[in-house]
Parts: structure tokens; sequence; C-alpha cells
DNA sequence: CTGAAAGCGCTTACAG
DNA sequence: CTGAAAGCGCTTACAG
């Protein structure tokens, strides 16, 4: 249906080799052919076929994004960022949602749709670091967050026990000495849960106080219902918290909604923290305390690292620790009234 | 690198024409072939190079969705829903990040990105009608929002003049006579902002009040701050309003952080309204109250329309105007504590 | 029911 | 500096 290089080529009176050669820019072309080409390009109106190119080069040109849900305010804000920067480098994304669903990740990683990829970023929540050990090295992948496992493949995350730690110890310096945890998951091999919660239980233990199971409250998934649940289950209990950690900021919005919603005021009766820093929190009212990974440094670290394997890299599975810091808002700082 | 289909044949001794016919199932091939071919292919780990395929078959298998940015939740959830049903119907999805910008709308729709799409779908804020009616009808495109004009492409959309009438008639029920709204824009060829005032100064005219210019408070774009900088603008009034239709939630929710900021009641002092239903609206405080637009409606009938073009279809260009309701919640009726 | 050949549009050694 | 040919992996008329 288009105008091909052959057309080209016949209209400019050369072979295709040369028009090949002026498209590419390539080096030894005369001036006179180059600009016969060019104007010929133009009055036709070419535009090379990239999927013929890429069969010629054994390559796609696509990476692929492998997240749970995309209309997860964290995982679209990091989509964002991740297809700007491979657009910069001329890659297209091509853009998975998984729900977290095991069947699901195996199918993009080892499935018939890994040919059509050059290489996979993916953020696993069912896959574990056995699988991927496992897995031939067929296509380069970066896995994204917490789940991963050193020495499996290259990894991005933020350092997320001291994330945790840092959130629960701005709330022990508060005075609060009843901290509850909203995020732990019964699965034992969900990955953000564990270390979230491990940063928790250091931070209490540091301050000397001695961790309530009580106050640790399990939950299906990371959306804002499970948080208004969980806090919903909290404030049933004889004794409730003072302060609360949610391992994200959609946990967080959730049990806030509950606070208000049961006429508990925050920060003064319960004070509570996130991890994520999703716009929602930054107009909530209170606005939400957070941990903020550094979501531009993960998606450039992530890029970066496949293109390295794509282009042919074999060094050891490495790991990129991206920052992260606490930013106070109204939900542990009290309201501020403009 | 992979394993190609030659392979398979050599190894099942067959020719690859009749190794290319089992793997796609093709009726006349004896069983007794089949199996061997099938055996090969489980032997080999054979999967078809769909890039070869779609060079073949002049096509690329990707539907591109040309979106302004990913990270605003009404687009997030847009996307989600498209993918969803896009990869139902076995066709992958591009997202690109327009920006909201001319030049990069253009890109998508005409330049040498559209080589690589088999056809887009595509929300402009940039182009205009007379832009996609100049355009030659190179590649399939399915218009989303109210940028379009009739005639031009397929177009999917809500009523908006009907829904922003809604939304305004509603505040007007709840006897409020001084309703602001949120959201114009300069430009003048903004379409949403447009029809949506439209409703507006209709549900008011309708019950007999007067339009308030000073109240029709124009806005940069359609994020949070924008809607929390128009809302001090209006409380700043000598005689502000006592209701704000808002053109979509995050304006909505922005406004919502200023008045809670500034102490005023909602919405016993000021209710407000948005349009979107995005989840942020029924986690806040007080939850907010919408114009829930049919998003699943949207992205099937936008996947659907795009992919009879793609097949083919020649029929004038068609208008599928989706369904929209009200959402009442606390930001006009009042609290509900739980 | 199966095979040999051509061709989708491109690039890359190989000659000249 | 430029051309003719081969081939990336696939499918589709065309024969047999």
């Amino acid at each position: 249906m288009g105008v091909s290089l052959k057309d080209v080529a016949k209209l400019a009176g050369v072979s295709v080799k040369t028009a090949s050669n002026v498209v590419n820019d390539y080096r030894h072309v005369s001036e006179a052919t180059r600009t016969r080409v060019r104007s010929a390009i133009d009055e036709l109106g070419y535009q090379p076929n990239l999927t013929a190119r890429h069969l010629r080069y054994g390559r796609s040109g696509l990476l692929g994004l492998a997240l749970p849900e995309l209309d997860v305010p964290y995982f679209a804000e990091l989509a964002k960022e991740v297809i700007a920067v491979a657009e910069q480098r001329s890659w297209s994304v091509l853009i998975d949602q998984t729900d977290g669903r095991g069947d699901r990740e195996r199918l993009l990683v080892s499935g018939s749709r890994a040919r059509t990829l050059d290489g996979l970023i993916i953020s696993p929540l069912a896959l574990g670091a056995d699988y991927f050990a496992a897995l031939r090295a067929d296509m380069p992948v970066v896995l994204l967050g917490e789940k991963a496992a050193p020495g499996t493949a290259d990894h991005v995350a933020i350092d997320n026990v001291a994330a945790a730690e840092d959130a629960t110890a701005h709330l022990i310096g508060l005075g609060r000495r009843r901290v509850a945890a909203i995020g732990h998951q019964r699965e034992p091999s969900a990955g953000t849960a564990e270390v979230r919660l491990r940063g928790y239980r250091r931070a209490l233990l540091a301050a000397g106080i001695r961790p309530d199971p009580a106050l640790v409250v399990p939950v299906d998934s990371y959306h804002r219902p499970d948080g208004a649940e969980a806090m919903r289950h909290l404030l049933a209990l004889p004794n409730p918290p003072d302060a609360v950690f949610c391992f994200n900021d959609l946990l967080a919005l959730g049990a806030l909604r509950t606070l208000l919603a049961s006429g508990v005021r925050v920060p003064e009766e319960v004070a509570i923290v996130g991890v994520d820093d999703v716009e929602d929190g930054r107009f909530s009212t209170p606005t939400l305390t957070t941990v903020a990974p550094d979501k531009a440094q993960i998606a450039q670290a992530a890029v970066s690292m496949l293109l390295e394997r794509i282009g042919g890299s074999r060094c050891r599975p490495r790991e990129l620790i991206a920052g992260h810091r606490l930013i106070v808002r109204e939900s542990t700082a009290g309201r501020t009234l403009e």
C-alpha cells in the first residue's frame, strides 16, 4: 500500500541500495545523488517501513512494560516516565496489565508475547525469584519492585526496609506509641509486604516499643477499599492505634477516608503515613505524609539497564537502589489553613 | 536467533508450507503430518515470528492510543479498558503521550509513527476538526472526546452538553443560585470547555438564573492545581458562589482542597460537582458528586470502530454517544458519618 | 493433501 | 561511490 524504497530508487534513477544509504545517512554518497534521492523521498512522501526494518535486524523496536494495573496511580505515573524515557531513545513501549496474576506474568516473560518484544520491564506480583532464576535468558528482563532476589536479573527498587523504617520512625518521633501497620499480606511470598513490615518492626524496636501483633492488619490488595476496611478493623479494636503506617498511598487514602468519615481527627487523634507520593495525596485534606520513591530515576535506570542488555551486555545481574525521601504533610504535621 | 518454521519443517520432514498450514490450523492437513509437525514444534519450542507475519500481511498488529497524559486518572482508567478490550481481540496497544501539544498529535496521526500502526485511537486536545477533515485516510483513526466535528472521522464521546446540564441542574435543584463554573478555556478552539460551558449556561437559563460572567473561571489545564487556584479566585470574590460545577474531577478535587483548607464547609456553604468519576472522588472527604461517563462502553466502541475500519469498512464517519449518569455523593448531598 | 517459489520492504556483505 | 543479489521469517497463489 505505501511507498517503498524501490519506488524512491526508481524515481531518483538509482539502485535500492543507494536509496537505502541516503535514508540511513551513510557516509559515502555523492552530494548530487543524495539530493536527488532526498527530493524523490519528499515527492513520494516516503516513510520507511519499520516492520521490514525490524525483520531485517531481528528486532522489533518494542519494549514491554508489564504492570499489575494501569489505573493504579503509582503505576500510571511510572508508566508515564518509562514511556517518555524510552521514546527519547527511539523505542516504543507496549503496556501489558497482569492483574498480579501468575499466569499472565508467565505469559509475558516466556510466552509468545516475548517473541514480539526486544525486552521487558516487569513489576511482578506473583512470580518469584526462583522463576526468574530458572528462566533461560531469551529476552532481556528488568525487574521492578521488591519481588526480585539478587542475582536473578537486573533489578530496580528503593530500599524498602529503610523507607518503612523512616516512615515509622517519623510517627514515633511525633510521640505516638501505638503505631499500626496496614498492608501485611497473608501470602508468604509477597515481597513488598515483607520488607516494609521488617522496616516497621525495626523502627519500633529501635525506639524500645514492643510490636503489637493486633496492630498489623493484613489486606488482600493495595487499593483504597482495602485501606478503608483495614482502618475500620483497627478502629473497632479495644485499644486502637494513635498512628498508622500504610504500605502505600492508596491504602493510606482509604484509611484516611474511614478516619474522617468516623469523625476521628487526623493527625490529632491518629496520624497517618503512606508510600509512593501519588498526586492524590498532595490534594487530600489533610494532605498525606508519604515516602516518595524517585520515580524518574527508577524509570531512567530500568530503561537504561534494559537497553544495555538488548545491546548485548552479558555482565552479571545488577541491582539499582533508587532514592527515596520522606515528605511530611498535614496527615502527620497538623493542618495548615491557608 | 530463534527457531524458525524452516527448522520445524526440517525436523518434521515436511515442507515449510505444510508446517505453516499446521501452525495456522489450515483444514486440509492429514492427521499424521499434523501430529508430526506438532511434536516438532513442541520439541523445538517454536513460536511464530510476528514481525515477519506482519510484514507479510502488510500489518503491524498494533493499535495506537494517543492520550494527553497517562497519569491523569481518567486517561489511565480509559487506557486500562482499551488495552483490555484490544488484547481480548488479539491486538496490542502502543500508548503515546501528547501532552496536548499539536506537533506531537500531528506526528502520531500523520508522521512516521503512523506507518507502524494499523490504526489509532486519539483523544486530541490541539488538533481540530479541520485537521482531521483534511487528512488523507491513510490510517484508520477514531477520535475520543469533544474536539471532533461530525463527518470528520469516527468519533466516540458522551453528550457533554447534557452532562454539564445535568450537573448544573443538580446544584440548582439543591437551592443554590450562585453556581460557578471552573474549566473554561481562553483558547476559542477548546472543545470540552465549550460544550460543557454551554450545558452549564443552559441549565441556569432553564431555571431562570442570569449567568454571572464573574463566576466562570478560566484555567490553563485540567489538573488539580488549576482547580485549587480557580477556587481561590472565586473565594476572593466580593460575592462568592454557593456551588461550583467543575469541568472534570481533577479540577473539582483541587477546588475541594482549597475550600477545606480555607475552612469552608462542603456542601453546606459550597456544593461541588465534577465530571469523570475517577476513583479519587469516591474516597475523598467529602466524597465527590460527579457525572460518570461509561468508560467501558467508550473503550469498547472505540476499539470496535477502529477494528472495523482496519478490516476495510469504508462507510461514512460514525458518531457514538456513550452513556453518562450523575452520581450523587457527599459534596452535594451532605456528609454521612459511618 | 503437499511442495517449490515468489515476495512483503528492508539492509548488508560482496563486487565492481 | 554505486549496483545486483541474498536473506530476515512468514504466507499465498500456483502446481502437482
